[in-house]
DNA sequence: TTCGAAAATGTCACCGGTGTCAATCCTTAT
DNA sequence: ATAAGGATTGACACCGGTGACATTTTCGAA
């Protein structure tokens, strides 16, 4: 050890063993082989409009042979402005957490944008502040905010405020379109309600999120629109709430399962809440589809995995993802979405809904 | 807009709409309130002993009463790294994957380290250039690699030239007590093994993992020792790969079901994979668990969503993250852990596993 | 009391880029 | 040929910290 007082000066000592020529190289050494400044070579990295072409060509040429990358850390720092995506998220659903993940990291592949995570727990009422925080610290070049964070509109304004750019994906318009990623998802609901109502189920029971999420609200109105389409209605009683969660959908499905008429066909508002209705069911006795249908939404991968298979409503969401980081990137790039971006979920038809069993 | 001629220059120009007061206060503002050199400031934030004490007090009074807090930027560039924390992972399941997450940010929560995730497709020849590239650009300032990379030797043998700290996940002793988290998948497959003996199973089988996992190996070898040790054997044809897939899963039980004398019970390597052969034992009209046992490898939330609920064997994949996490910052911080992490699973029983059906 | 080494703090360049604004280079109109 | 004005490019400070090393204190031993 040495016996330099400072032990965090001494660190860079102890660092690498001296080795490579030259670390790696810099926009200074890209300058002085290009016989320019280091200025040029800055717009040639930003692709600034404003470098003779044949500038541009020859600092390329010299940017590849160095194999020279800019350095995110010096940029961040010059430009208060880091190479962060944060994905701000607050979703019951593990599975489509890790389907938004992949579809931003598909959009940000190739790119200098790193994907770096933020949970946010909205029970806790400093979790605003907490955002505020990781944002003025981090300076991320801006946020994805999938439901139900989306839907705040607190955490919305504030984030307005640090003046960070930021995209919304959710189930109702609450943005500009330059600003979110809209899902339809009272149209899938719909198509649930209305299978149902085809393969000649009358008495439908649905497991809903919390009251809090617009989606639950989306999804159950559009539900009910087809039902209503049909001829038939939503029971007060078939109605009961399953929080988003697996738990929720086992309680919520043997609520049901104990009314006085118990349902023909559940349509839960997510897998997992399908997941826990299947628990029930069989717990109950009961068979699925011959007994009792079950339709989720989502389509996670859960949903395949099961037995039989859930029939659901899917929603792609690493497309939505993708969606949401390509909208951000040009935002910030200057561009201006006119047109709003949506996805339209589609029913997948699988194992778990039939014909209603002749009682 | 402007005459500027330059686009990138005028940015700036655009940017806020110059309100606050000032912006946020840096060590330089902290510095002159408290009457010292920015450095001796900078000795405090990072926790140098050799100040005194009182001065330590002043200044952190300051820090406080400005509510100031080091920019990472900054940081990251005079050092040379970075404070992200990099998950490089290629894991089939989805579940493993997320858990891990969820430990690490547990274990930085309340640090100024972010988590980055890092794909790694090991399919791809250049998998181990894209992550040394992601090493070189972003400096990240450890990497936590979950199986199968950690199992990758030339990526460590690269991060090591590259001089990125590290901590590797895995089933068997790959590196020393600093670099690496062991799990003792050999006693957990054991454990699974003794417990369907114990039940009664003469004939099982085991649907495993790609060859080229480690982990492949340390569960099936630990399955068999408790096989024999229970007076029983692995026969040849009722050990099947599964690729750790659900797909797999599903082909290895229908491989398995098709011999002359059908298994009794199934030890699948991961969750993933018996979730599978849940449903293949199901379309071939097998009862679980009267007619066929199965039982899993992780815990995942799969296995408490499936019906009946399966049985298998956990790992707490969150607190390994979570472990890797303190031992990358503890062991960068200078500290040199001596005794190996280790974490041993333990068999969860559950409803998938019973005594043998009297044929 | 005095001296020397350890302890504490400061100085200053530099990390690798970008913003501002001035300087220089081309064109084109006259 | 020449000035005007836009197109290019450069000079230089600065972003907010840290590293290396110098300087100043402090304190126990002689």
């Amino acid at each position: 050890m040495s016996h330099s007082p400072d032990r965090h000066d001494q660190t860079a000592a102890s660092g690498s063993g001296e080795g490579q020529s030259r670390g790696k190289p810099t926009i200074n050494d890209v300058a002085r082989l290009a016989k320019v400044s280091k200025k040029t070579v800055s717009r040639v990295i930003n692709e600034s409009p404003f470098v003779k072409q044949k500038t541009r060509d020859a600092i390329k040429a010299v940017i590849a042979e160095l194999g020279f990358t800019p350095d995110p850390q010096a940029r961040a720092l010059a430009r208060r402005k880091s190479f962060l995506i944060g994905l701000v998220y607050d979703n019951p659903s593990p599975q489509y957490v890790v389907n938004i993940q992949r579809g931003i990291l598909d959009a940000l592949e190739g790119t200098d944008f790193q994907l770096v995570l933020h949970p946010c727990d909205r029970t806790k009422p400093d979790h605003v502040a907490r955002v505020r925080a990781f944002v003025q610290q981090h300076k991320p070049f801006g946020l994805i905010l999938p439901p139900s964070v989306s839907e705040d509109e607190l955490l919305a304004r504030t984030l307005d405020e640090a003046e960070v750019d930021y995209v919304r994906i959710a189930s109702v318009q609450l943005d500009s379109p330059s600003r979110m990623i809209r899902t339809l998802d009272g149209e899938g609901a719909a198509a649930a309600g209305r299978h149902l109502a085809e393969l000649g189920h009358r008495q439908i029971a649905h497991i809903h999120g919390p009251l809090s999420f617009r989606s639950t609200h989306e999804r159950r109105a559009g539900f009910e629109r087809a039902l209503h389409e049909a001829g038939l209605s939503l029971q007060p009683d078939m109605a009961v709430e399953g929080g988003y969660t697996f738990e929720g959908g086992v309680t919520a499905a043997e609520q049901l399962l104990n009314q006085p008429s118990p349902p023909q066909a559940i349509f839960a508002g997510n897998d997992e809440m399908a997941t826990g209705a299947y628990v029930a069911v069989r717990r109950a006795g009961f068979r699925i589809p011959e007994d009792i249908s079950i339709v989720g939404f989502d389509d996670t991968p859960i949903a395949g995995r099961l037995w039989p298979a859930l029939t659901t409503v899917r929603l792609p969401i690493r497309e939505m993802g993708s969606a949401a980081a390509r909208l951000l990137l040009a935002t910030a790039n200057g561009a201006v979405a006119r047109q709003l971006v949506t996805f339209e979920p589609e029913i997948v038809v699988r194992g778990s809904t039939a014909t209603p069993h002749k009682a």
